[in-house]
DNA sequence: GTTTCTGTTATACTTATTATATAACAGATA
DNA sequence: TATCTGTTATATAATAAGTATAACAGAAAC
């Protein structure tokens, strides 16, 4: 499997599971229907426990991104990804302000500011232009 | 005092006064010199702890956003704030690419994205327009 | 010089979060 | 039936967050 967690990092490691899988839905090169890890095997992989891997599945299946049957185990959400409702805009101005406040304090300007959000942004996509 | 702490929040309280005091800086409502409230009462308007505000202080210390003398208590750095070092830079891609992914996968686009981030940063600074 | 304010440091304690360890249950498949 | 799945229930340990007191030392004002 892809995915890398650091355990001596300050960001829990649930945490880490959940940006990872949503940065691979975002860059497709986790599709629709595709089926995941069970939450067993995943831990077993990553050294880390069960319900580790569970809370984050569960915090994903409850956002949407995810789906899960009962033997298929889970699998990326198939019937189109939730769209960008209030609770997430407000999620999302609350972080961009937060970023954006030290960069302005540290001398960034608005322009590159906004560059520097584009270029990740497409720097994270390019990364599932091989279809997988 | 034009704090607000919002306790029954999921992010700690020396966080929420951190971020308000860089957002107090980047937008010049806090100019460089500026003095503080002391620890202690700010603690009490808030009706916190001493050393939540001084964690906060202390967080804002190190990176270079506070000074600190014997009496005159705490003021805003004078003499020119910190750069966007390397440090600065690795935590600000990494806040972007987590909220980019998101973003993306709910449907909007780079452009969306970088606009977005681009108008939170001009109404971040239209803050302190009227110069405090 | 004493008082008073400042940041600072040191303990101690409570609470919440994070992560782990086992165990068991119920649905689905081979 | 045996095995794999997600799920739930406890229990425990480690860490983080917040509070409560107390005390120290520098600096300013009386």
């Amino acid at each position: 499997m892809w995915m890398e967690i650091d355990l001596q990092s300050d960001v829990p490691i649930y945490t880490q599971l959940v940006d990872q899988l949503i940065e691979g839905i975002a860059s497709a090169q986790l599709k629709p229907g595709d089926p995941l890890p069970s939450v067993r095997s995943l831990a077993a992989d990553l050294g880390i426990n069960l319900h580790t891997v569970n809370k984050a599945y569960q915090i994903l299946k409850q956002d949407g991104f995810l789906q899960v049957h009962r033997k298929q185990g889970v699998v990326v959400q198939p019937g189109g990804m939730p769209g960008a409702d209030a609770a997430f805009r407000a999620k999302l101005e609350r972080g961009i302000r937060s970023l954006a406040a030290e960069a302005a304090v540290r001398g960034m300007t608005e322009a590159e500011f906004a560059e520097r959000s584009a270029a990740v942004y497409r720097q994270l996509m390019s990364k599932g232009e091989d279809a997988k």
